[in-house]
This record gives structure tokens, C-alpha cells and sequence, in this order.
DNA sequence: TGGATATGTAATTTTTAAGTTACGTAAATG
DNA sequence: CATTTACGTAACTTAAAAATTACATATCCA
């Protein structure tokens, strides 16, 4: 696994990340509580951790010699901002779709 | 270009289908019209408004020998309730600190 | 009706993410 | 202080997505 910059939207395009995700919404966990989840190996974990770090989606803190991953809410921004272009997008559309009924109703009744 | 079935977050992880997105938040447009906003060939193109299809991000009308793309909610859906189970988590979050909070504070003025 | 246009599909190649194994290091522990 | 534990990293393999080229089909138009 060599650590290409993945941006926001292909980091939680894997599921394994997501599931961290949900997991770490829970506890905070170290590495290898978090890879006791998993099928894969602890390495693999670790990469997925690092992944989920430098974009923004937890912070880590180092006891001794374990690291606590801790659910951080910078990663998700960039996936609101998205989401919320396009709920105006679908609410701007059905407001349209109100004014040209409204319309037609006024047109019936004159 | 083999034809995988992806899931939503796997869709919009390309950010050609993301950039396809906006553009028909705008208009509604045929592959041809989409194609000209991309240096990739066409042939990519309407791959990647098939998996944009296929995951319901898009609906498509044939008119004669044209294909309409139209931008389509029901894609979203799966990535609004990731988003609001986190935003969820980060408003409990915060609730538990205010309480937190007002107890330290209530104790001070005892 | 013949050529141009709009598109889909199949085969292949390229790219890249994801996983594994093997190994290294620092902290805890007996 | 030797060993175990918790982790990181490098090298490599595997798997899968993305792009291309070449070709097929249906519609439109002169």
C-alpha cells in the first residue's frame, strides 16, 4: 500500500474507513483495538489510519507506546459543502415547481 | 473500463462523475454536451454516466438519437445519512460538553 | 437512400489502491 | 536487561477501476 494523497471523497469511498469511521464514533480506540474489527492485517489497519489522518477525519494521540485514534470533524466539511449544494440545488428546484403550480391554480380560478 | 458495480461513495469519488454532477446541477445535458467538458473520450464519458445511472444519481431521456442526463436525488440519499450520523455524533458531543460545562460552573457559585 | 451524427460495447492497457509479509524501533514488563 | 508488546515502514503482489481504440447500431438529414 504505497500512500497516495487520497482527497476527502476517496478516503471514505472505502468501506473498511467508513466502518472505522463508525467505530471511533463510538470509543476512541488504538490501533489494534480498531484492527480487532477487522479481517485484515494490523499493518493494513495502521495504513488506513494514516489515511483517515492526514485527511482530516481523526486526530491521534500517542500513550506511550499505543496511539488513541479520536473521531475529528475537519474530514467531514468538505463532504457537507456537497451534500448542501445540492439540497439547495433539489429545494431551488421545488420551489420552482410551487410557483409554476401556484400559477396555474391562479390561471383556473380568473 | 469494465462495468463494477459501485456503491454510492465509490461514485462520487471520482471527481470526473463529481465535476458530471455540477455540471448538470446547471443543465441537463446530452453525453456529447458533458463530453465536451473533459479531456477523456467519449466512450469514458458514457461509462461514467452509465455508473452515475446505475447508482441513481442521474436519470436519462432518449430523444431520438440523444441521450438527456438529469441530475437525480435519490443517488444522495445513502450520503446524507453518513453525513447526519455524524453530525449527530458532533451535536451530542457538544451537548455533553455544555453540561459539562454548567456543572463546573454551577459548582462555583455554590 | 447514403452519409453524418450520437451513442453503446468489447477488448485491451494503464494506473492505482489495497493487501500481505518481513523487518525495524521504541516503550513496557517480568 | 531480555522479552514482549504496539506500532511504523518498505518491498512486493493482487485486484480493480479508468482510460483508450476499434467497431457496431440507430437516428437524422440532404
Amino acid at each position: 500500500m504505497a500512500q497516495p494523497t487520497l482527497d476527502t471523497f476517496q478516503v471514505i469511498a472505502d468501506p473498511s474507513r467508513r466502518k472505522m469511521l463508525k467505530l471511533l464514533s463510538k470509543n476512541s480506540l488504538t490501533i489494534n483495538n480498531l484492527a480487532d474489527n477487522f479481517d485484515m492485517s494490523r499493518p493494513a489497519v495502521s495504513k488506513h489510519v494514516k489515511i483517515l489522518h492526514t485527511a482530516g477525519f481523526i486526530s491521534i494521540q500517542d500513550i506511550g507506546r499505543e496511539r488513541y485514534c479520536i473521531l475529528k470533524q475537519d474530514g467531514f466539511n468538505e463532504l457537507q459543502e456537497f451534500i448542501s449544494y445540492f439540497d439547495k440545488f433539489w429545494v431551488s428546484k421545488l420551489k420552482k415547481l410551487e410557483t409554476l403550480l401556484n400559477n396555474k391554480l391562479d390561471n383556473k380560478n380568473n
